[in-house]
DNA sequence: GTCTATAAAGTGATAGAC
DNA sequence: GTCTATCACTTTATAGAC
């Protein structure tokens, strides 16, 4: 009994250590340019282990990304099935909706021993380098995810096409990430210029850019409209 | 005379080779993945090559960002320019600026020979892998670009703070790049949902959405205000 | 589960002949 | 400018002892 614990405790403390140390190294310069032997070395952990228990690299990479986007999505759910059920009939509003999307991974930063910035980098290089190819069991989540908020957006802006709402979200989404991402290096780039915020003041000037830009008019035409204008020519 | 000429147009027949098929391959793989092996086995040249006119890899990646990001930014402050010009002593219409902002990209790609989606691909991994790490000679015309595009949209939205403005910039910044980056894969991602628009309707809801953001009142206090809140309690 | 040792292949870079 | 040959190093991955 003492055995298994100890053994079973030394299984969580190199395979946490590996991950750990992954997160962070990946964070800072990306899945490329982080080799097998930077993450254990600086984890002091056996190269072998890594391959004993995460098979291969991108067995490693893989958990390290269901692992941080899978409770954040999970997270979305849930607080925006709180919230239609404390709207009960009407419809939640836009800025609530986009807090309730960006709110569970600046609640994950703050909880996880990595740092805010470090994190962010992360999930901006699953975008970039990894290309959107995601862990295979993440894929129905963030389909759901996406689905709900859609549907949630749709009901809180009536005149608009889902498909046009999917876009804004996205263009939203990419608002956020590149936002959040790169926030240290507006302060170089503008040479200073836009001050040097806290994280809050931040999302709240994201939320209100994309609640602005979710609630903008569309003068595209609808389909029936478009149909029509093409029957007439 | 004759060797003269076809010397020096063999050196941009070899060079530009070894450019063309850089471009192509970091596009889709990225800079880190991608071997100087890779690229001249593709180009039909030697490997020595790359070294010979770019010193090492690193200058050929710079070569490759300079190439792009240089004429797009210079064409921006030419259009705007003569967009100021044009509206004389009034303001640029917000809409304008962010067309102005985003039109030499899309027209740098339809006159290279890399597709549309492998230059975005590499715009995007300049902002992911490379991080912000710009050559140098970049530098100025972007700070300049930033500028000048900051105090245009502060004549146009005179309520606004510089530092609001440039914040909500980058926020539109991230939605342009995010959006033309994986227009692809959103219809993967919303399971064909959000159909399949041509790149002008793209352009068009994100001037759309980009425009109403930008716009959006701002509910943060002034720093007068700030500081008169603070001096009160 | 951990470790050493090593395989097998790939990397950027360079010297020197042509 | 081009090319061959090669250096020096790093990479992932694995076999096998403990």
């Amino acid at each position: 009994m003492l055995t298994e614990t100890s053994s079973s405790q030394n299984d969580l403390i190199t395979k946490e250590r590996i991950i750990q140390t992954a997160e962070q190294l990946v964070a800072e310069h990306g899945f490329d340019r982080v080799s097998l032997r930077d993450i254990t070395s600086l984890a002091k952990v056996n190269l072998a282990a890594v391959h004993y228990h995460f098979d291969n690299k991108e067995g490693l990479v893989d958990v390290l990304i269901l692992r941080y986007v899978r409770p954040i999505n999970l997270e979305r759910l849930r607080l925006l099935d709180r919230a239609e059920a404390a709207c009960g009939d009407r419809p939640v509003q836009v800025e609530k909706l986009i807090e309730i999307y960006i709110r569970p991974t600046l609640d994950l930063m703050s909880k996880s021993q990595v740092s805010a910035s470090l994190y962010l980098k992360m999930v901006g290089r699953c975008l970039g380098e990894h290309g959107y190819r995601l862990p295979a069991p993440l894929v129905p989540v963030i389909e759901q995810v996406t689905t709900r908020f859609a549907h949630a957006m749709r009901r809180s802006l009536p005149d608009l096409t889902e498909e046009i709402i999917r876009w804004r979200m996205h263009f939203c989404f990419g608002a956020v990430v590149n936002a959040l991402l790169h926030a240290e290096s507006v302060g170089r780039i503008s040479a200073g210029r836009s001050g040097s915020p806290t994280p809050d003041v931040i999302v709240g000037r994201l939320i209100e850019f994309c609640a602005a830009g979710l609630r903008a008019e569309s003068r595209e035409v609808s389909p029936v409209d478009q149909a029509m204008a093409t029957d007439l020519r």
